[in-house]
DNA sequence: CGATCAGAGTTGTACGTTGCAACTATGGAG
DNA sequence: CTCCATAGTTGCAACGTACAACTCTGATCG
């Protein structure tokens, strides 16, 4: 009987989460939506956290600054961001969803939601309970491993 | 008190995996080697399922042929696999690893196992439990997920 | 038996994303 | 005032991918 997770099973899934989800092409976040992996991160970052600068995209996805200087170029112009710069500290921008960036996301997260749904469907009862302990532990987990790497 | 599995649960693990795992980048999965995301998963598929033409992964990782035949161009050139054509129909390939594309694939392996090691480590024991679970099942389910849309 | 057709794989081409290096601009420290 | 650290930009090259047109192999059918 297998009480530990093993380091496989993290393996097996995180390769059926990179295919499942389409990640290695763009139009699977959004759909009818040229969307990169990339520009949908970063729009849910930027919802997330509020106004930040372009080096706060860069840090929390790893991303080169140069590579998000024009990501964040791109979705300013599709209109789904909003630059300004920072008037306290004029060398930072501050980085907002517009209306329709707002919009977008929305449509993004209820597309994801029901593909998601769709994979919880197929849980039974007892595993739906323990995917809901396990599920935000280890994306916390995920986020302070990040963390740490950082240092 | 949170039963059910929430879809944003996923989403937000989904943007840590993606995140953590460095997958926008080349060079997270085997350290001091170049190679793609793509790459490392076909040796993986190689590995599990055996001499298989390259249709066969461009199903499982959902690319285009043309994409695979130059994936598996490169990695041949690597010494990675041999490609050999079936004697039985020579309209296939049948992909196998080289001992060079084993080894390779087992140092994969064993960094992937170090990385998620140390995500183990952070939880706790009830956490673990729970992720013993549901692992396997979440993996199970994005699989058949993934078949039932390719219906 | 020959013609037609389906499917596997290849190649030409265009496009998008990324990193690296060199650059500008803003603000803080000595 | 000068020097320096840091945010962001731009030129450039490399790379992965899709799409379309092509070849090759084998099967089906009259």
């Amino acid at each position: 009987m297998q009480q530990e997770p093993t380091p496989d099973g993290l393996e097996a899934l995180l390769m059926e989460l990179v295919i499942e989800m389409g990640l290695q092409r763009g139009d699977a976040l959004v759909p009818d939506l040229a969307m990169t992996l990339s520009e949908g991160l970063a729009l849910l970052e930027i919802r997330h956290t509020g106004p930040v600068p372009q080096q706060h995209i860069a840090d929390r996805l790893r991303l080169e600054k140069s590579s998000v200087s024009r990501l964040v170029a791109g979705l300013e112009r599709k209109g789904w961001l909003v630059r300004e710069r920072d008037q306290a500290n004029r060398r930072y921008y501050r980085l907002m969803l517009s209306d329709a960036g707002r919009a977008v996301v929305a449509r993004m997260s209820t597309h994801l939601h029901e593909r998601h749904g769709q994979v919880l469907m197929r849980l039974s009862g007892a595993e739906r309970s323990a995917l809901a302990v396990a599920l935000p532990a280890l994306t916390r987990a995920l986020r302070e491993t990040t963390a740490a790497a950082a240092t």
